[in-house]
DNA sequence: CAGGATCCCTCTAGATACTG
DNA sequence: CAGTATCTAGAGGGATCCTG
């Protein structure tokens, strides 16, 4: 791969054209993944589902404050995208079990490596707000 | 730090409180991070500025389709949590010079991992979106 | 050149109520 | 238990016009 920019490898530095066409950001798939990401609820959905499958209720709990609705269209979001599988288990009362598919959990790494960044600059980035007011 | 899955590095796998209380997500910095990178235009813009200063015109002329708010706005929200630098000069007519700072530097290294983390899945991603339709 | 101001529209989060 | 259905407020995004 092709690199301009030796401190900063991969993707994010290689060559772009210029302009950059309407459907190479509109659809682009890292702005999808990460807005996907990026909503209210699916980090820390996809959080605790790394340590330990969850049932729907017990997610429930868990995050305080999440609406059922939220819940289930997070965990839906997750599951069409192939990260969280849902297993049904046809017990009464219905009993059904969400947890990390190994892509899901392959996503750990670099989102971990994201929260990281953010927890070693988030005074940075306070103190740059508060500057700006 | 504690961790208890050694598969996932940092702080994604260190024990969160169950119930989550409300404010240490609807506040939390990580997610915060994600929705401003998450949003329509602020990737393009860290990419493109990775790789040299920017005019605004010239962001203007390089990002096919993005509206000249949009831009201002995009441009202000990483200007707030100091990842954008803005130079003016004084000149005739107007030059205004954005640029990344070092901490918008370091950012492009995690987000450049899950860049690449997307780009390693997406075909996964696709089949998985394809197959629930 | 680099925006600010204004109006408009869509999309999503969230609350509430109901159900197999 | 694990959802669906409906409604509303607000944010995100865009088009257009105007200016130091």
């Amino acid at each position: 791969m092709s690199r301009r920019n030796t401190d900063v490898p991969s993707v994010v530095s290689a060559p772009l054209p210029s302009p950059v066409p309407s459907e190479e950001y509109e659809r682009c798939p890292v702005t999808d993944v990460l807005r996907r990401v990026g909503d209210k609820w699916t980090v820390l959905v996809i959080v605790l589902l790394g340590r330990r499958p969850y049932r729907f209720n017990e997610l429930h709990r868990d995050i305080e404050n999440i609406s059922q609705r939220m819940l289930t269209r997070t965990l839906r979001g997750l599951e069409t995208d192939g990260l969280v599988h849902r297993e049904v288990f046809p017990t009464v009362p219905p009993s059904v079990e969400y947890s990390l598919t190994p892509l899901g959990r392959s996503l750990l790494v670099p989102l971990s490596a994201l929260a990281d960044w953010v927890i070693d600059h988030r005074g940075e980035i306070a103190a740059a707000r508060h500057a700006a007011q």
